[in-house]
Parts: structure tokens; sequence; C-alpha cells
DNA sequence: GCAAATTAATGATTTATTCAAG
DNA sequence: CTTGAATAAATCATTAATTTGC
């Protein structure tokens, strides 16, 4: 009814047959870097869609990869955070007394392996796919009330997308959000502050995808 | 488009204005849940969007909305089913020392608090919304290495979907799936026994949904 | 009987895991 | 070893059931 009307632009990149999957390109990673960086952590249908024509200009994609990549990113980066926040919370009780200077060398048995080396430089390890025993887990369970920091300013629907400008419009935004519990200031943004929510499919163009 | 021009059929439920969710209709439920008993679970697009048509002759309704039940339905058939396995597994251990055979009670405090009490009948308590702490947990890990059996003979592509008569053609399907593991001939096909799997968006006409 | 108040279901989103291409 | 893709699990939010006071 209504299937091959809008002319050819994804039918691009019929390189090497099925292309397993998007590669992005400099430029694109760049430009949805920065836009990871403005705030933009989940955006809707219309900002993905936006996005995708904008990046389009650089390489084939789709709504899809653009929509799996902040998906990722945004997991990834908490990961990220996360281990890193686990390292220091465990550096915090390795250097537990620490009243100036001090000299460590408190707990016995606790300086066998520890020191810097007890999540030494692991950085991922079972992150990627293998064991999947969830390995030593615990670590999300760990923060739970930590994700408040929303910064106001970004998500803006469908406008200000790529003119990244840091105009402080405060939206208000107002959705049934906690109005209290971020009682913390000014906390860098860098990691969920995620505000906006929408369907979450229907980007792309159905690409059949023979898959393997 | 192509909003207006198939009559009116899903027109209907304008019943309370923004209608801000699907309610399915008890026909629409009802053959959905067939579809689920003849072993589709994971629906491809082409399945969706084939069952929506027919669904939509019974009400309003939209390839998504098909997506997500088969995804709820799965899921919480499966916990469902986890739920009595634990009873029965608790059961095996409360009437451990029994009929003929063996005496196993062997464990003395496992007895403690299990029973059928201890997920006694709170099916949500903190499911809705609220305090969202993760309540009590578990559960899921107990089952890691049972969702085996396969059944061959459903997700026949876009064919017989609802013709609903069971025609053994064999399919073969040759995917990647390992092609023992199935050792168990004939099991009651009712479990989480998909082995089709497919984009997972881009199914429905992209409604507006201008939320909020 | 009925409508506000609760509670149970379940539709819709988000987050965590897993798989596997490169 | 990185990361695009896909799926499952956990949550959130709204509707339908059910209960309760009148």
């Amino acid at each position: 009814m209504e299937s091959h009307s809008s002319d050819a632009e994804a039918e691009n990149v019929r390189t090497h047959s099925s292309v397993s999957r998007w590669s992005p390109t400099k430029e694109q990673i760049d430009m949805l870097e920065n836009l990871y960086k403005q705030g933009i952590r989940t955006p809707s249908t219309e900002q993905i869609q936006q996005i995708t024509s904008r990046l389009r200009a650089y390489g084939h994609i789709e709504g899809k990869n653009v929509f799996y990549w902040f998906q990722n990113h945004k997991a990834r980066q908490r990961q990220k955070l996360m281990k890193q926040q686990t390292i220091a919370y465990s550096n915090r009780f390795l250097r537990a007394s620490h009243p100036i200077c001090q000299n460590v060398a408190c707990a016995p048995y606790c300086l066998q392996r520890s020191g810097f080396s007890f999540y030494p430089q692991q950085s991922k390890v079972l992150a990627s796919g293998g064991i999947s025993s969830t390995g030593p887990l615990g670590m999300q369970r760990m923060f739970d009330g930590m994700q408040s920091s929303e910064h106001p300013d970004c998500n803006r629907e469908v406008l200000t997308l790529f003119p990244l400008h840091p105009t402080g419009i405060l939206k208000e935004k107002t959705t049934h959000q906690v109005p209290s519990l971020a009682s913390t200031s000014v906390v860098a943004v860098d990691e969920d502050g995620h505000l906006g929510n929408q369907p979450f499919f229907n980007f792309f163009t159905t690409e059949p995808r023979s898959r393997e």
C-alpha cells in the first residue's frame, strides 16, 4: 500500500552482499559522541530520524543503528563508570585508615593481593560475551539511589539537535519524576541523565535482513 | 498518507480521547493465545504484520501491540512456570522422606521458610511503581540451563499462521541453532520454544503518539 | 446497586545480558 | 578485544477487577 513509494535511499552499500553489520565511519562516531556529550541518551523516534538523516551524509546508516548506538553507548559508559566507582570504592577501603599519610600497613592479610591490583586493569574481562556466569556480580546493586542528576536542557524533542549550543532554557518538564532525591546540586553530567521516553522501535524502513 | 483510507475499523475505540494504551478485545486475546499455544513466541516482522492485520478485524491494534503482547506473555508464562517449578522444587524437599524410595531428609535448616510460602502470593507488592528496589530478586538465577526444548514445527515464517491445522511439514529451518541439545523428543510445547529471531522493532506504522 | 478506594493484570519502556562480526 | 545487534529481565504506568462504605 505504501511500501515502495519512498525512492532509493537505503538501497546503497550493497557492496559485499549481506553487509552483516553497520560499521560507523569516523565522522558518524564523532557526531554521535557529540550528541551524547550534549546529553542525548535515549533519542526519540523523531530525533533518531533526524540524526540518521544527518549522519547519512557520511555513509550508510539506518535508524536502528542510531538507536542501538545510543543504547550501547549509554550502557557501556555506565559500566565503565561503575567499574571506576567500584575501584574508587575499594580503594577507599584499602586506604581506609588514612589520617594524613598513614602507613596503610594495617590489615595484614588484606595487602596480600590488593594494593592497587585488586581490580587491576581488567577494565572488562567479563564484559564481553563468553563465560556468562555474571561473574563477580554485585556492582549494579551497589548503586541504587545515585542515578538522579538529570539535567533539564537536553532532549528538546525535535529541535536543537545539531545546533550544539548549550543554551540554558530550563524546560521544567514536570513529568512525574520525584522532585526531591536529587539533593546534590551540580553533579558532573556525564552518566545516565536521560528523561525522555519514547516508543523504542519503529524507526528504520523494515529492511528484510536475511540474517546469516 | 494512509490513515484515513481504510474505512472505519481502526477508528473505533475513540471513546475517551487519548487512549493511552491498547486494550485488547476478547477475540484478540483468544487469537493471540492460540498462536502462542501453537508455538509462536517471537514472531518475525512479517508474522507480526500478518497477525496485526488479522486481529484488526476485531478492533484497533498495531504491530507493536502484538510484539509487546508476545514479549510479555512469554516472559510472564515463564515467570509463572518458574514459580510453580520453585514450588514443586521446595515441595520435593518438604515431602522429602516419603513414599517408597529415599528419605533425603538431610538438610535440616532448609525447610525453614521454603514450603510454598517462600514466595507466597505477593505476586507484585512492589511491582507497581513505588519503591523500586528490585525486591526479593533471585529466582531467575536458579534456572539457567533449563531452556532448551525447542520444537521445530512452529514459526513457519509467513505461512500457516492462522489456518491452525497442525500439518507436519517440517521446515528443517537449519539456522544456526545447535542441532543437538534438544535430545528429548516430543516435549509438551508450552514454554519458551522459540528459535526465530528478527529485528525486533520496525513493525507498526510510526503513529505519532504525542505522549503527554 | 453504585462509585470511590484498593488491588491485581498487563501494556509499554528501560536496562542488563548475551551473541557474534570485525 | 571492541562493539553492533538482539533478546530477556526488570520496571514503570495505566487499565480492569475487586472490595468496601454508603
